[in-house]
DNA sequence: TTTTTTCACGAAAACGTTTTCGTAAAATGT
DNA sequence: ACATTTTACGAAAACGTTTTCGTGAAAAAA
């Protein structure tokens, strides 16, 4: 049963009831204010202790016109990516007395524009977002050039937008693209296929380009046979599995990403494909999959908790730097290749 | 470069001024109060509207008392179960206009102490949390005793304490180990090991006193050298490949989690061993890890958006019914077997 | 015409804090 | 003894909102 005798929160109202003084001697006492008489701070200043006295967050957040939390908005939480990012944020946020407010907007547009709404109403002093999917789709960008017309600082990253001017990290995905497919062709792969998203998905587009660079680098002509372009909607297992009815079949994948990748190695594992004899796979973003699956997936790792360092800094500097001048700054992350069993040795 | 001729929010104030009239009044209009006439509504509508005026969240908490947001402490949020939860709390919240607040303790007491301080000042309306690892070791649960003390709403999911009075939404963890032994058990498994956690972990703890019933009752005695609790600090990898050095080593494992199940089966394909021919792995939690191994891991399934959504509704009643005899609920979330190809087919 | 009711609005308190400014009284200086 | 400074505190504004209560004027009822 639920305790109807709880002791009220004790506030400054109360103590200066309690010693009949004024409430700004009170605060000024627990200040430790000079203008204070020793013996009236000292017996305000236990009686405070006494009863665990702490100001009112709510109230200093009014008076302040500040928060001391960061909003975050992710396309979804059950990403091991955007877990790494948001610990990286959360670390960075609370070494420097920040809390930090997550919201999803399941990438959805309207559910972005709502939470940037709510975040941008005074709850937060400062909003890290990485934009919806429907949002890159419809390219509709208003809310977030409303937000910094409102003097709101903004970082996005990973999925960022070249036409908003803010802070910015990203992934190096062009190069993290670049070294996955150079890497493939090093061991020797001749037909290197690419499973990616479809292309306003701007970070599945850059990994593509990568892959493009590299094959114009080794001189092995783009076969467009060997580009999956998955439709979420549909069976991922379906789409990858006509790779392998081509009547020249890949021996080598690069998955955009993790999830990508490891299907299709179990796809391979059925047909009875071994990896990486008869083809090497390589996903990307160094998730929990990566590591579990047999053989395990060599990856290029994206550095989640770096990216979120990074963005917390970039954004406590805005806020704290409230500057005529202030220089927006992009900052680019570069990937690593991470080798496990999916990969043939280099020779 | 930074905005600076950024425009200045607009408030009450602000449109009172412009048409000279009362801060009440502005509030009146725009609430639409008959107390107003007709013409000056309408034109103060319109010019808020205009203005996009929305109330300030902060000055609203600080009248209401409240913030319309509910706080989450949990130990990591790298973790695919907990990622669950949060979705299936926020999906909650979010239907009923309250936003969610996510700190992590790290496993760690003190931060979870820290939050806790933090979130009960007037920062949240409710908190529900699963416990560190190392407060469920000390056994110190003061913090949440003081909250209650509070009047703050409190929920416990996962890891419960069960001598704090509160709302507790945990899943069944005895029975979720006792499925998944007797599962193993019938499909003809006559070693059967586990991998479980030290045992102030309460979860893990009641999964190993599952299993201990399922052997129980079908008459298998209980083996020492079959129970395998990994101490996270030195090499998982390690302390799992024991039991294949056993002289009669099991045909069946149990881990208590995906981790546990998912490197068991490394090191058993490592070995040789054919998987489920030769031995037969079942894990716990129904994460990203189980469907992309291979062979693919069977598993118990723990419902963590369903723990989630629970949790929430809890927290919400208890919130809305500031009533004096509440009664406290505790919901068990029962688990489900789901069966993929680590283990053999039930004859 | 007088009384009562309705209308349309403003003043002020409340939420809890911080901070600027004002001012009696005490202490110091001349 | 008088002027000046310091001490130690209180009043009030400010943050932005909601809501209760009061009130003068207009409208309706008597």
């Amino acid at each position: 049963m639920k305790n109807f005798k709880m002791k009220q929160k004790i506030t400054l109202k109360k103590i200066a009831k309690e010693f009949d003084v004024s409430i700004s001697t009170v605060s000024k006492a627990l200040k430790d204010s000079r203008e204070i008489s020793k013996d009236v701070k000292e017996k305000i200043q236990a009686f405070a202790k006494f009863y665990h006295y702490k100001p009112n967050s709510l109230a200093l957040n009014l008076r302040n016109q500040k928060t001391k939390t960061i909003g975050i908005i992710i396309p979804q939480i059950v990403h091991h990516f955007f877990t790494k990012v948001i610990s990286g944020i959360e670390f960075v946020a609370n070494k420097n007395g920040y809390n930090v407010m997550i919201c999803m907007s399941m990438d959805s547009y309207e559910k972005e524009v709502l939470n940037l709404d709510m975040l941008a109403n005074g709850v937060v002093d400062g909003i890290i977002v990485s934009v919806a999917k429907e949002t890159e789709e419809k390219k509709d960008y208003a809310h977030f050039k409303g937000l910094i017309n409102n003097g709101i600082p903004l970082v996005l990253f990973d999925r960022v937008i070249d036409e908003i001017q803010c802070n910015k990290v990203l992934t190096n995905d062009v190069d993290g693209g670049y070294l996955a497919t150079k890497h493939l062709i090093n061991i020797g792969c001749k037909r290197i296929a690419i499973l990616t998203t479809p292309n306003f998905v701007t970070v599945g587009n850059q990994r593509l380009e990568g892959y493009k660079n590299a094959l114009k680098n080794c001189n092995i002509t783009f076969d467009e046979d060997l580009v999956i372009i998955i439709d979420e909607e549909h069976s991922i297992e379906d789409q990858i599995t006509e790779l392998f009815s081509l009547e020249n079949p890949p021996d080598g994948v690069f998955g955009v990403n993790e999830i990508y990748a490891a299907i299709c190695m179990k796809i391979a594992n059925k047909k009875g494909l071994r990896i990486p004899e008869d083809i090497s796979i390589l996903g990307f973003t160094d998730g929990l999959i990566s590591q579990y699956t047999t053989p395990s997936l060599s990856t290029v790792a994206q550095h989640g908790y770096h990216i979120g360092q990074k963005s917390a800094e970039l954004l406590l500097n805005e806020i704290e730097f409230q500057d005529a001048d202030y220089q927006y700054k992009t900052k680019v992350i570069e990937t690593d290749l991470i080798l496990r069993e999916s990969t043939k040795e280099l020779i």
